[in-house]
RNA sequence: GGGGGCGUAGCUCAAUUGGUUAGAGUCCCAGACUGUCGAUCUGGUUGUUGCGGGUUCGAGUCCCGUCGCUCCCGCCA
């Protein structure tokens, strides 16, 4: 007999009823009857009921074991009696009778609760991650991501034939982008690697390589704050590349991809394909955000047009200026009590806008303080713009272009959730697609890139040359799902001349390109195939998958907020002599100087 | 870097307008119990109310500062 196990703890079944076998686990639940003893034994598996009799010599030693000790057992299969079934158990047809048990491991108290539903504190959970994982909806969480990923390596591979490639890690600090995560290098003094944000200029690199169809499971560093749904560090990326291909070749890849996934592992609704394409623009005043939920059905139009000759001079002025006004319709809440209005002007006030006006279309009239502002063929327009009925509310806000969307957006987000309107159990995509190339950077007084620099610039050189840049449109590309941006592509700029003149638009010299994309660039001197790509976040698929709102809550072990590994006690001191290996002296900001580690306690020695 | 929320026993939480010795469940420890499946019952231990200062006869509660966690903004080519 094998010495651990014959079965697991999710295995056994009536049929093996009477034979003799092995069961190893973890004591998940103990019921002490004094004379009689259960065991919940649980492994990756399942959960088994072992029965201690108190004739046996192990019956004391098992009740004084801690939960989460580890033992062995071997007894055989009773079928349990009708009355005695627990059918909420694949397994609570039968429990093991126990004739030995080996402690393999005994467990201390614990810091955490594994038994229940409820999470505990963050930092504990961290500290004790391994802990955190034994239960069961962590467990899951991290065993769906592992079949999420198998199933989209599969789809590449076989259904769509892409080739998986590795691109190193330790790399070069390019210039553009998020911070890098940098390590020194001991061979020459005073330069550094840099981890990759991703592998762009790799996987562009293998397209020119000939390899056609790349993708990579990819670990990409970014030193930038966390959010919920943003690991800091480190994350992972579906990261594709193809080669001859248009935006819609790429789209086709994606929505195969995801839309398989997305069936498979979950019974939500799923969008058909082809996802719908909202061009950036369009996407900004309808929803107020590049990264719509389109679960929400209300759409924000813009009224600016009707303002510019009001005698509302609160807006008339903000259009003057160059500013927009933007409504936001809501259907059916026109019976609301006034403190539902007051609250949500309150709110909107609280993220920044100058006020929350609103029109009621309620019994054939139009009530509101705005009212009196506009004409009735005025209000006519408005009505017929925004669709509005009997019982309904619209909302307006007066800002510059940026601001009215920011805020607009954010209402409508808060009224779609307030209001229970967002849909149920659906994935709702889309593409959005035709950002700009550019965008004004107020602080500097400069154009600036507004996504990725290699993008393609639709219109090419000669859109460079003749257009204003605020105006081009890269061919660049995010898809989106219930209000997350699932990932962001482009196709890419591989012709050095337009690169040059793209870069030289941002404020980028021939030389400076040539010296932070040097082997790009030669690269593409030597016959380079036009290509493009994307890359979806694994981790957030995997978060909407398993309808987490936290990230960390599908990483086996994620770091903290604050980019900190509570269990692992990184980032960390390291010794004088690996300093000076590196020819690294460490100088410390001054409110730090006197501080002693500000990480957590190592783990207790157990 | 900025803004919001939270911080009371190992864990989850309570504590009236500021008012006696800060409670309950759970975990843990001891005892009882042969059919439980979140076993049950009895008893017990557990506190720098995050930390520091202030107001007050009196502070878990009010004020100021600080630390930690978290959410958001900035940032994320």
């Amino acid at each position: 007999m094998h010495p651990f196990r014959t079965h697991t703890c999710g295995e056994l079944r009536r049929e093996h009823s009477s034979g003799s076998v092995r069961l190893s686990g973890w004591i998940f639940r103990k019921r002490d009857h004094g004379s009689l003893l259960f065991i919940d034994l649980r492994d990756h598996y399942g959960l088994t009921q072992v029965v201690i009799q108190p004739d046996r010599d192990f019956f004391e030693t098992c009740q004084k074991l801690r939960l989460e000790s580890v033992i062995t057992v071997t007894g055989k299969v009773e079928p349990r009696t009708e009355d005695t079934i627990n059918p909420e158990l694949p397994t609570g047809a039968i429990e093991l009778l126990a004739d030995s048990v080996v402690v393999e491991s005994e467990a201390d108290p614990l810091p955490i609760y594994l038994a229940g539903e409820e999470d505990g504190p963050e930092d504990l959970r961290l500290k004790y991650r391994f802990l955190d994982l034994r239960r069961e909806r962590m467990h899951k969480n991290i065993m769906l991501r592992s079949k999420v990923i198998s199933d989209i390596r599969r789809r590449m591979i076989e259904d769509h034939g892409f080739s998986e490639f590795q691109t190193p890690i330790l790399t070069s600090s390019s210039p553009e982008g998020a911070r890098d995560y940098l390590v020194p290098s001991r061979v020459h003094p005073g330069k550094f690697y840099a981890l990759p944000q991703s592998p762009q200029q790799f996987k562009q690199l293998l397209m020119l390589a000939g390899f056609d169809r790349y993708f990579q499971v990819a670990s990409c560093f970014r030193d930038e704050d966390a959010r919920a749904d943003r690991s800091p560090g480190e994350h992972h990326q579906l990261d594709i590349e193809m080669s001859f291909v248009t935006p819609e070749d790429i789209f086709a890849v994606v929505e195969s991809v995801l839309y398989g996934v997305f069936t498979k592992f979950s019974t939500w609704k799923v969008d058909a394909t082809p996802f719908k394409r909202i061009p950036y623009a369009e996407a900004m005043v309808k929803y107020g955000s590049d990264k719509p939920d389109l679960r929400i059905p209300i759409e924000i139009v813009d009224i600016s047009e009707l303002f510019r000759t009001s005698k509302f001079n609160a807006f008339r002025s903000i259009v003057e200026k160059g500013g927009v006004i933007r409504a936001i319709p809501v259907t059916a809440i026109a019976d609301k009590p006034r403190s539902f209005f007051d609250k949500l002007v309150e709110y909107a006030q609280s993220i920044g806008s100058k006020g929350l006006a609103y029109l009621v279309f309620e019994a054939g009239a139009v009530k509101g303080p705005l009212a009196k502002f506009l004409s009735p063929d005025d209000l006519t327009a408005l009505s017929k713009m925004c669709g509005t009925k009997d019982g309904d509310v619209v909302f307006f806000v007066g800002e510059m272009a940026k601001e009215a969307n920011r805020i607009a957006g954010d209402l409508r987000l808060k009224l779609g959730r307030d209001l229970d309107r967002v849909e149920k159990d659906c994935y709702r995509f889309c593409w959005i697609v035709d950002f700009p190339m550019y965008e004004f950077d107020d602080e500097n007084k400069a154009v600036i890139f507004s996504h990725n620099p290699f993008s393609m610039p639709q219109g090419g050189l000669k859109a460079l040359q003749e257009m204003d840049p605020l105006k081009i449109y890269a061919y660049q590309y995010d898809v989106v799902c219930n209000g997350y941006e699932l990932g962001s592509g482009a196709i890419r700029n591989h012709q050095p001349e337009i690169m040059y003149k793209a870069f030289e638009i941002a404020g980028y010299s021939r030389e400076s390109v040539d010296k932070d994309f040097g082997a790009l660039i030669k690269a593409f001197r030597l016959g380079a195939p036009p290509h493009g790509g994307i890359a979806p976040g694994i981790d957030r698929i995997i978060m909407m998958l398993t309808h987490e709102e936290n990230i960390r809550e599908v990483i086996a072990f994620p770091m903290n907020q604050r980019a900190q590994d509570l269990m692992m006690n990184a980032p960390n001191d390291v010794s004088i002599r690996q300093l000076r290996e590196l020819h690294i002296r460490v100088e410390l900001p001054k409110h730090h100087e006197h501080k002693d580690q500000p990480v957590q306690d190592q783990l207790p020695k157990t």
